[in-house]
DNA sequence: ATGCAAGCTGAAGTCAGCTTCAGGTCAAGG
DNA sequence: CCTTGACCTGAAGCTGACTTCAGCTTGCAT
């Protein structure tokens, strides 16, 4: 753990492409730690640029920030992460992507349709009741998943 | 004009599935129009309703309530989307979620593909990279779409 | 020794898109 | 006429994820 490992948050800023700004926050939020000089500022540990990568992904993915730092907290002992880890853990942001996938497909094929009736109708239309809540036990029932959701929550 | 055709803000709410919280707003916002009583109440135009189902559906590919304000503004003299206008409006957004779509694609192949290398390579990692800055020009340029951006705007 | 870029802090601000609240008013059935 | 549920308004609040600000301190190079 040589000091000359320790990067400068303006080198993590480089490396990682966060605003310093971000990388404060998620400090203060739990998400990275970093140790401090003498004089107060930062020094990070090479490994923070792994677990920034990770959030990265995850952010992409759709994944909020309470969800990253549960991922993060079950490693033990604020580790970075791991290949197996890693693994692991995106294994199920996959299965978010597909699931994301499906439903923009389902809403395009929706949409489709819409295109060629010019319904819009109320009752029918996939793309006002998208939940498919007239018909829910249907197999074409397709919930946005929440990473996607738009709009204020429907009313009964 | 028929009085008896107009609807209170409770019909539009339980033919349209938006809260009346929602429907004020975009009132303020200007994309749906309302009548008035001579007491004040709100008494809204059929019409609204297919207004109401354009908006839904443009939320739920992720459009802006600015844009598509726009998008009923560019419709004379605030009239309700016909036909003819829903399948115009509407290819645009066809388009959109192609390219979600393909965002959303190669995001889940550069998983797939990280999940096996487990690099992170933050030179290389797609996910960390989803916009190919280093190869921009190459054929593998795929900027994610506003409507699916998370996260800081990345620091070059 | 000193200049100055880089770093520090807490608090407040921002953005979209609504939701909630308090405190009243309206309108339709009996 | 009266009741009561539906409706009204403006202002404030909320969520998530940061960003910005003002004013001060550090630390490296010369």
């Amino acid at each position: 753990m040589d000091a000359r490992d320790l990067l400068t948050i303006g080198e993590v800023v480089q490396r990682s492409g966060f605003p310093h700004s971000a990388l404060r926050y998620y400090e203060r939020e739990g998400l990275v730690r970093a140790g401090r000089t003498a004089g107060g500022q930062r020094r990070y540990e090479r490994g923070v640029l792994r677990r920034l990568a990770f959030i990265r992904a995850a952010r992409s993915v759709g994944v909020g920030l309470d969800e990253v730092r549960e991922a993060l907290d079950r490693l033990p002992d604020g580790r970075t992460p791991t290949k197996a880890d890693w693994t692991r853990l995106s294994r199920s942001w996959r299965g978010r992507l597909d699931e994301q996938i499906e439903a923009l497909v389902a809403l395009r094929d929706g949409l489709d349709s819409c295109i060629g009736c010019g319904c819009l109708s109320l009752a029918r239309c996939r793309l006002w009741n998208p939940e498919d809540r007239v018909a829910a036990q249907g197999d074409g029932a397709r919930l946005l998943p929440p990473a996607l959701r738009r709009g204020p929550a429907p009313v009964d």
